[in-house]
DNA sequence: GCGAGTGTTGCCGGATCGGCAACGAACTCT
DNA sequence: AGAGTTCGTTGCCGATCCGGCAACACTCGC
């Protein structure tokens, strides 16, 4: 939203320090700074005091912060009768996901929809692809977020992430330092990979099959969780997604090579509701908001 | 200020209509659409009904106005508040500028200046430059505007406005379509100037010296508007400045071609204050302010 | 004096905003 | 009914703003 200055200087008056703020809301100092500063522009004065510990408010500062939590606090108030009128109060959605999405994209684009809408509760459950769409189907679950689930008319997608089938590697594995791994290659690796009932695994057991390989996993898991401590522990290899080994890259924990065929079919991961259900008010505004998440994260991370 | 998207939204809900509060921001409405839009999906609801006469408000749209209000009035009780703090409560500026510079700069920065301290009021006085020199030296004026004033110890300029001569033609005249017009050649033409106490002629003089001509000029005036007003009519050519011409320019009423030559000495607008005079602090702030406007004006008008 | 902690600044890539012109929709007046 | 008017919206583009990064300046405590 728009009144990042105000939600900042706030934070700085309450933490007393840029930098605390920084951490707190996981951006630079420098930009917390620069608010700061234009909002001292705007109001023609100086609102903190710099000391060499952290910054200390004016008195100018303190009549701004006033003004600063009254706004702050009157958008909530708007966002909560708008939610009342939508007959959002006290709403529970019930959510069901792929292991994979949990981490990088479904908690971030869940704490973004509570932070707007705070008296709606939530299940996160999760399962893999195929008992997704069961859930759905027997109304146990108002959204899932599935990987490549199987097609059902009763089933509507409403956006999807394209993302990419990767091989996860410790960093020290000689894989590591490839930029790319061909299916043919997989069936002499050592190999961990997920069950059956994986929209995953059915995605490598079709392009395996095509390629006429035969694949002799060293360890086949119902965890997403599992596969990760495999790679890390440098057990071997993990087929997993971009999105699912995103957090453990950037951490340098593991390193995550594209796989290469002729036979990739786009994985695909889905944001999908029953066809025909009406959903509660505040499922219909999740169902909308991961939409959206979903689109501008296939935006970001192409 | 970053709290645009809530004024907008107000303004559209006051007037019941995209266009009025375009008009009356004098910004286009494209641009009020997209706040309004952006706004709605951050609170993931219509605020208005379109209809075919305007915009009418939801109920959504009610609560948001009600925080939009609350939003505005806030801060503008916080600025008041720190107004009160540094004494600017009722306070008053006198200022003197020359014509020229009067409204494209002057005016519009004073109505920001005033939108942020509306409790101040002024004295606008127009002068030519030396005469505002004089009044600063009086202490019968805060702070001046002036065109290339005379060095004085007791005069500390602010900021400044670097502000080229151009020769004023009406769009038929043969000279509009020229790229520009040397010194030497004005001494053949039908031209207006000020008298001898504007710095605006003062520069002229000099500059005309220096190439050794003599000037015969058609009309000498106190006036700049008269300067405008004998180009607008096509009676001749009129010496002033790009800022002076800025808004008949883009009106289509008058071309401004640049003057040229080697003795052209910068062409400069100051903001000046008395150097030791302890300004009242209201004065102290639209000083600032002015010279904060001279810098973008400057940045913006190259 | 030096190191640790703080806030600030220059630089740059990406996102946002506003102006312009064209469009589509709905009403009104022949 | 049809032409014209009055709306709001959308695509495009240039200018501006914002945030991340790295280097810097400053203060305090050892």
């Amino acid at each position: 939203m728009s009144l990042t200055r105000y939600r900042y200087f706030a934070l700085v008056a309450d933490h007393g320090s840029v930098r605390e703020a920084a951490d707190a809301l996981r951006v630079a100092p420098s930009a917390i700074s620069r608010q700061i500063a234009s909002l001292e522009e705007e109001y023609g004065t100086p609102l903190f005091e710099r000391r060499a510990r952290g910054m200390r408010l004016t008195t100018a500062g303190t009549a701004v912060l006033e003004t600063a939590r009254t706004i702050l606090d009157s958008v909530q108030s708007a966002r909560a009768a708008i939610d009342e009128l939508q007959g959002m109060k006290r709403g529970h959605v019930r959510v069901w996901t792929v292991e994979g999405a949990m981490d990088d994209f479904v908690y971030p684009a869940l704490a973004e929809f509570s932070a707007a809408h705070p008296s709606v509760s939530f299940d996160i459950m999760v399962a893999s692809s195929d008992q997704l769409v069961q859930r759905l189907l027997d109304d146990e679950a108002d959204i899932v977020v599935a990987f490549n689930p199987i097609q059902h008319r009763s089933v509507l997608s409403l956006a999807e992430i394209a993302d990419a089938l990767v091989v996860a590697a410790h960093p020290d594995d000689a894989v590591a330092a490839r930029q790319s791994v061909r299916i043919a290659e997989i069936g002499e690796m050592r190999l961990a990979l997920p069950d059956r009932t994986f929209g995953l695994r059915r995605l490598v057991d079709d392009m395996v099959a095509a390629a006429g390989i035969a694949l002799k996993p060293a360890l086949v898991t119902n965890s997403i969780q599992s596969l990760r401590s495999f790679a890390r522990a440098g057990l071997g290899l993990s087929i997993l997604t971009r999105c699912a080994t995103r957090r453990d890259v950037v951490e340098g924990r593991l390193v995550a090579v594209p796989l290469q065929g002729r036979n990739l079919r786009k994985a695909c991961l889905k944001i999908c509701v029953r066809n025909g259900r009406t959903l509660s008010p505040a499922a219909r505004a999740l169902a909308r908001h991961l939409a959206r998440s979903a689109r501008s994260y296939a935006a970001g991370h192409v």
